[in-house]
DNA sequence: CTGGATCCGCAGCGATACTG
DNA sequence: CAGTATCGCTGCGGATCCAG
């Protein structure tokens, strides 16, 4: 064994190098469609567009209240993801105490559409996915 | 400071069993969107689906292929999930050497209807996105 | 009140070796 | 060929404290 630890390290670097390079060609490469659902695909982001379309505009905290189990973390990079990609517009008033007002932009209406029309498809399906899993589990 | 080690771990378990309930709750109550998101939000599902869209039927080294950079656990993973949600069908043949057919059910092409129309939302505005992205990471 | 900064546990994924 | 078993790492997300 003649196999020294820094070598060991040295290795697995490189590998690690190879992967994130052939992952950002997948990234460059490939529909956008992954691209997007990165956007909303994550654990809150739905939700949060979900609550802005049904409220129109909403604070900081009472969309927390609105989004149960949310931690005050997750909800502030949530936003900044969306804010980032000009879903969600925030508007922050310099008073004390502070308020932030968040509301969807026209881009982002336009992917609600599109996600009430996912969320119709969920309604029709839903009973057909439970059936077959029950089935599954069965066997 | 009489905190024991043991005291601290029940508090974490407590805490922990506390979290799995109102993520259950999370899930039973609230509309089935997430659940069916949760289904091809993940890393790979999408990929999956996509390409047994384009190709009616295929081996699983065949998917293996298609799917650029998925490994052998998370491809096995993966179509275990569809199949478990009726989503994709799966046909094994005993022969030697063994061969498995993987294809999109009904329930599953109905469900790649709805990715593709996601698919043309993503294309028509990728580029507001990425635009929206260039001008936040200026500020 | 809004949210930045930091620490850290744990699930999820990848790599690897093994089986029918 | 099509998996299963095991293990180690990484990064997501929750908790907590702090700032404006």
């Amino acid at each position: 064994m003649g196999v020294t630890k820094a070598e060991d390290q040295r290795v697995r670097i490189q590998k690690k190098i190879e992967k994130v390079l052939t992952a950002r060609q997948e990234e460059e490469q490939c529909c956008p469609v992954k691209d997007i659902l990165a956007r909303f695909g994550d654990k809150w982001s739905i939700y949060a567009i979900l609550m802005l379309g049904k409220h129109e505009t909403l604070r900081f905290n009472e969309l927390k209240g609105l989004i149960a189990g949310i931690s005050q973390r997750m909800l502030t990079v949530t936003l900044r993801a969306l804010e980032e990609d000009g879903l969600v517009n925030r508007n922050s008033f310099p008073e004390i105490p502070p308020r932030v007002e968040y509301s969807l932009t026209s881009l982002g209406q336009s992917l609600l559409l599109q996600l009430l029309k996912l969320a119709d498809w969920a309604k029709l399906n839903i009973h057909q996915i439970l059936e077959a899993r029950e089935r599954y589990n069965k066997k």
